[in-house]
RNA sequence: GCGAGCGUGGUGGAAUAGGUAGACACAUGAGACUUAAAAUCUCAAGCCCUUAUUGGGCGUGGGGGUUCAAGUCCCCCCGCUCGUACCA
């Protein structure tokens, strides 16, 4: 008997499955079609357990759906344009592009090795022209349906390297490289009119049924849709007004304070006079402009000096102040403060010793003390002139009729969702197609011109961004009037590109990645596979991007991905030796409870278990786990112990156990020579093959529930269950061969999707002269999931303190007068049950 | 700060629509095989008490509640994770 030998099995069966263009598919209108998509990786340099995941999770539901009799889509690409190349080319003095593809080759011979089921025909890299210049004709359909624009936005702008900072790139308010203070700067950039479609955006999620519950909250939040009102104060001081958007119209009476934003116009105008309030809003503009960090600093302000007047009682002046918290892209980035009725508000309103007026108490006429907490519950309105006694809703409703009759406001929905800036001031990035004349002004580039490519040679030795640093690219003439023009050297986010990848894998030929006949057959993406992390924005600009496609009638649907599966983080134990230095976990081993080097077998402290990273150094590489045990038992582990939605740890001895398994399996297998073994369905008759034929069946409904659910966990457990089954069904005669042969070919069926190229290996040594992959996957016979006798759990007073094994669907009398005669229950009994409660099939609960 | 999620034996986890908590594994212990070890196989096992069982109590992050019945539903608290708009 030969050793299971992974390693000879699995460069066979991938040989094969490339030779016979397996995976390769076309539109098949005869057969239903089924589009499975991970999310594509940014082009890191190596694989790690995360993608592992990912991929297995997408390749298991590939297989699944093939044997379902679906024409599968299984692509996979690259999201190669980004920050990190641009990092490589500064440090490493080396061409984003060469690192790029250098990485892509490297990431593509390791992804192969684990055999995913990819049609590799329509692999794309979003770095390519090829790609781009779809991307580009899009933006400027977009930009001729105004759904793009330029306005001036803010960025976190590095004084000494004269160039913008990413959010991550700012660190303690200071530029990572330079150290230098980061300062808030405003830029021209280009937007995408995404707070179009907020409505829709919002409201079609609700027929995302088969998306996870928290995503589907996460997006609405972001979104964050508000009614309230408009409401307009007049500057007392000056001829001048201040809009606030609030959603709680109906306490204005309990306002004491006005807060605008240090970005705000009104505070522009004022610092300009007043040397205090200048110093005030520099000093603001020194934070990122990272929300967390904004929010997370302390909330200060500073009080103008200037007063509003109550919309409702111009005898009552209210103080405006500038603070660090209010953020000029929420609303009209002004409020008005009610202190009783929000913690903010209140919190403000003590550190400047500012009015507290309670306007909604919890009964009519009473009074409400407000000492640490403000009340923000419902509630009846109270010192409110015309508002007392109305309930909150009704106040608010009256309180923007009477805003409306003076003119002083009126009824407005508001959105927490800004418009999305596109602009990106890197190399690495798709060009953003449009041309600046002195004389034409904002010029689009003409398709027949496109792709607009970016420039070869390219240096990274100045400061500033390198393409507007190169005027042999930049320096064009007008499309128009063919006079000296430049060229936008912006470029977009990486997010445009991966916001319409999926639809560009339906197009084979890159002719148009927006050919109906194929785009309506494959699209939407059926099921779609990624990290929690992209709940929000990648999410929600595809969305984005199919309902604006839509909008300009590209296409015809208008939700890209029907169906969403998120994936848990793969974390490892940490190690520090005796220094405090992180160490890899592959130069350590246990022994006693202990963790030691294999060096000098110093002993090292073991840490927390968190999310694989390279700073921490507690990363299994992929390409060691598959050389050592081969890509199935990598496959097998990755899915076996963790639900895929949680996070799952990494463990030696977890690799071990799947390891285990298959070459128990495998040896198994080898025992007999099922070759002459008739493999068609005979109907047992004795008792012990019935059970192993019953087993089989309830094996082959859970795992495919269980894959049907998402919970391949438990399918693995089943599948471990079965073998058990089988492996301890005794057989001594030609026909219980027939049986077990039948209990194994389901079993390596259903393992299939989880451990291909040891399945095909096994499919043959069973006899099959077909490909396991063409095999259907199983039918059930229903006849053989009855049963006729059920046990059932008795309880007394809710304690489980018996069970009876009793005929199915006897009525509720006939269980209850057995249950109570069970000697271990009736010595509970010493009262008269005062109630007996029978789930039919299910549970006795007796109440004494 | 805000939004979202998660928390079950020594460990990963299972538990249909509120109905037997701990499936299936890992680690551990005992035994078999072996000159020995590894590998493999068999058995045991939530914790505590116990007359040692075919007995009892406790037990799903902590505290409270609803219910005949709560891991599951509600309220409060603690811890961890993700996102927070220029990382992808």
């Amino acid at each position: 008997m030969k050793k299971y030998n992974p390693k000879i099995i699995e460069q066979k069966w991938q040989k094969v499955w490339e030779d016979d263009k397996t995976f390769s598919v076309l539109v098949d209108h005869d057969k239903p079609k089924f589009y499975v998509l991970e999310m594509f990786p940014y082009p890191s340099g190596d694989i790690h357990m995360g993608h592992v995941r990912n991929y297995t999770l997408g390749d298991l539901m590939a297989r699944y759906k093939h044997a379902k009799g679906f024409n599968v889509l299984h692509p996979m690409g690259w999201d190669s344009f980004g920050l990190p190349a641009e990092n490589a080319a500064i440090e490493n003095e080396i061409h984003p592009r060469k690192w790029t593809l250098s990485n892509i080759s490297k990431m593509k011979s390791q992804l192969k090795k684990m055999g995913l089921s990819y049609d590799w025909k329509r692999e794309l890299s979003t770095c390519e022209p090829e790609y781009y210049k779809h991307e580009q004709k899009m933006f400027l359909d977009f930009y001729k349906n105004k759904i793009a624009y330029r306005k001036e936005t803010w960025v976190n702008w590095d004084p000494i390297e004269q160039t913008v900072l990413a959010n991550e790139q700012v660190i303690d308010g200071k530029g990572w490289r330079s150290g230098a203070l980061v300062e808030k700067r405003k830029m021209n950039g280009w937007f995408l009119k995404i707070t179009d479609f907020s409505n829709e955006l919002l409201d079609e999620l609700k027929q995302l049924h088969n998306w996870p519950e928290k995503v589907k909250i996460m997006q609405k939040n972001w979104i964050g849709k508000s009614v309230g009102a408009i409401i307009k104060f007049e500057v007392n001081e000056i001829n001048d007004h201040i809009e606030v958007f609030s959603t709680r119209p109906d306490t204005i009476f309990g306002a004491s304070f006005i807060a605008i934003s240090p970005q705000h116009p009104f505070a522009i105008k004022i610092m300009e006079k007043n040397e205090k309030i200048k110093d005030f809003v520099n000093k603001t503009n020194f934070t990122s402009t990272s929300e967390a960090e904004i929010e997370k600093n302390e909330k200060i302000g500073i009080d103008t000096n200037f007063t509003a007047n109550h919309p409702f009682n111009k005898s009552k002046k209210i103080p405006i102040f500038i603070a660090n918290f209010i953020l000029i892209d929420y609303g009209s980035g002004a409020i008005f403060g009610c202190p009783a009725h929000d913690q903010r508000d209140l919190d403000f309103a003590r550190k400047y010793k500012l009015e507290i007026l309670p306007v909604v108490a919890k009964f009519a006429n009473t009074t409400v003390k407000i000492n640490k907490k403000a009340y923000t519950d419902e509630g009846i309105m109270i010192n409110s002139e015309f508002l007392n006694n109305l309930n909150v809703n009704d106040a608010i409703n009256k309180s923007i009729e009477k805003l409306e009759e003076i003119g002083a406001g009126k009824k407005n929905i508001n959105f927490r969702l800004r418009d999305w800036g596109v602009s990106r001031q890197r190399y690495w990035g798709c060009p953003i197609p449009i041309i600046y004349c002195d004389k034409c002004g904002e010029v689009p580039v003409p398709v027949k011109d496109l792709p607009v490519k970016l420039p070869e040679s390219i240096s990274f030795d100045k400061t500033g961004n390198p393409l507007s640093n190169n005027k042999k690219w930049k320096i064009v003439d007008c499309p128009k009037c063919k006079s000296k023009s430049v060229r936008e050297t912006d470029t977009f986010d990486t997010f445009f590109e991966s916001s319409w990848y999926f639809a560009k894998f339906t197009d084979e030929k890159n002719n148009d990645p927006l050919s109906k006949s194929s785009l309506n057959y494959w699209l939407p993406v059926d099921l779609y596979i990624g990290g929690i992390e992209h709940a929000v924005l990648h999410l929600l600009y595809s969305r984005f991007f199919i309902k604006a496609l839509n909008k300009i009638n590209q296409i015809e649907f208008k939700e890209p991905f029907s169906s969403l599966q998120t994936q848990g983080m793969v974390c490892h134990r940490t190690f520090k030796n005796k220094k405090g230095e992180w160490i890899f976990p592959k130069d350590v081993y246990h022994e006693n409870n202990n963790y030691y080097l294999f060096s000098n077998n110093e002993l090292v402290h073991s840490g927390r278990i968190e999310k694989m990273s390279k700073s921490k150094k507690n990363v299994i590489d992929p390409n060691i786990i598959i050389e050592k045990y081969g890509a199935d038992t990598a496959r097998f582990f990755i899915l076996s112990d963790s639900p895929p939605e949680r996070d799952m740890e990494w463990t030696e001895s977890g690799v071990d156990g799947s390891w285990r398994f298959l070459n128990k399996l495998w040896n198994f297998l080898n025992k007999e020579d099922y070759n002459n073994i008739d493999s068609k369905f005979i109907h047992p008759s004795e008792k012990k093959d019935i059970e192993l034929i019953k087993f089989t069946y309830k094996m082959i409904k859970n795992i495919t529930k269980s894959i049907d659910n998402f919970h391949f966990n438990i399918a693995i457990a089943s599948i471990r269950s079965l073998f058990n089954e089988i492996n301890s069904y005794e057989c001594n005669s030609n026909l219980c061969l027939v049986f077990k042969k039948f209990s194994l070919s389901q079993l390596i069926i259903l393992l299939n999707p989880i451990c291909p190229h040891f399945c095909e290996e096994a499919w043959e040594k069973l006899g099959y002269k077909t490909k396991l992959f063409n095999q259907k996957w199983p039918e059930i016979r229903s006849k053989y999931l009855l049963d006729d006798k059920i046990l059932i759990p008795i309880q007394v007073n809710g304690k489980k303190r018996g069970e009876i094994l009793v005929e199915k669907n006897l009525t509720e009398n006939q269980v209850s007068q057995l249950a109570v005669k069970q000697p271990s229950v009736e010595k509970f009994l010493l009262k008269k049950p005062s109630k007996i409660i029978v789930i039919p099939n299910r549970i006795i609960n007796i109440v004494v």
